[in-house]
DNA sequence: ATATGTGAAGATGTTCACAGCT
DNA sequence: AGCTGTGAACATCTTCACATAT
């Protein structure tokens, strides 16, 4: 059964909550307040758990921790992704630090850039490459994912060596700019700049004149 | 007439584009070649320039000059939004340097913090002070938009501080955390981690197990 | 001939409302 | 009584298909 994006993006929030209510020693919790803490729907959040079976009990609620590990098996992996970060500026070096990136599911093994003064070093413990070694790296360290913290003028060139690589299967990308990439790849885009456009849109009120 | 958030967002993508082809020296560019170069259906981008009046030829195209000054005008603020960057870390330090912030429509006029060498400092020429005295400081400063690169256990309390003021409007937070915040005020989230997990969830081909 | 603008159809996502368990 | 699970209704967003203009 295909799940929707969407549907997933919640997941992720609901698991995140599990995470904390575990802490505080709670078994029960039902999908109204679930919605409460993360600002979704009951209705959502129950359609959301049903995709995957019932895991509820009725006139009762979620079960915490047998809702814990089902989510988690659902969003688990079948191994640990390699991940390589191109582009070690500032934003590249707050993700290698961020507490997002501290997890078992994936760890970053590599770094690029075309920086001399960074080639060959290593950063955070992770050895840094040269961009144009990209595709025999990705490969010998069986890296399946790139992150992408590049200037705009430079992400189309990083992917289209992911693409040389023929081992890089998807991406995500900090630049602000679109990428083309070919069917089979997987590519998500994080733009600030659109999201900070988007906030200041809808604050002014809609469409100016 | 409202406009939808999807349209906003790829209207950002059509501004930078057209940006690009303004300074190629090209003159006019057909809905069917914006759509390739960004990777969007030539219908949607027809639909999307449409909510805005007749502004293409048909039999012709867009004229890229005039397309670019109507799709400013839509997305032009009626003033510089003064914005408030919290939390001066790894990734607060980035967005501050990062080329999205360079930008006639807003700037960053106050950083806050709660690290004592860091409040009362200037860092890249923007004064830094406690997080305590943000209520006041915005009101002062006339900040009417924040953003919160904090821990997630910091986010909510941020907000907090930021209804307190009455005079932030919106909030554009890269906090991994749900917030709550009144309606009235717009809360724009930037979730990496959960970018990551979707990225991750698809490429493995769906809910596993 | 060629490319826009748009109503209608289609696809996707959300909410409702209530049957069905506990 | 209380809360889940879910078909149906609703809302939103995208794509099609073609009339319309150059």
């Amino acid at each position: 059964m295909r799940v929707a994006e969407p549907t997933v993006e919640r997941l992720v929030q609901y698991y995140r909550l599990l995470e904390q209510l575990r802490e505080e020693g709670r078994l029960v919790v039902s999908s109204h307040q679930m919605g409460e803490m993360l600002g979704i729907k009951a209705s959502q959040v129950r359609k959301d758990l049903s995709y995957f079976g019932e895991i509820g009990k009725r006139g009762v609620g979620y079960h915490v921790d047998r809702l814990y590990g089902h989510i988690s098996r659902i969003l688990a992996s079948p191994q640990i992704w390699r991940i390589g970060l191109v582009g070690v500026g500032h934003l590249g070096y707050a993700l290698l630090g961020h507490s997002a990136f501290r997890s078992d599911k994936f760890r970053i093994d590599a770094l690029f850039d075309v920086d001399p003064a960074k080639v060959g070093q290593e950063i955070s413990g992770v050895p840094c490459f040269h961009l144009n070694d990209l595709p025999e790296v990705v490969r010998e360290r069986d890296i399946q994912v790139l992150i992408l913290t590049v200037p705009a003028s430079a992400a189309q060139a990083c992917v289209d060596k992911a693409v040389e690589s023929q081992v890089v299967k998807g991406i995500l990308s900090f630049a602000s700019t679109a990428l083309v990439a070919p069917e089979g790849m997987l590519v998500y885009r994080v733009d600030i700049s659109v999201e900070l456009e988007k906030l200041l849109f809808f604050l002014k009120g809609g469409a100016g004149v």
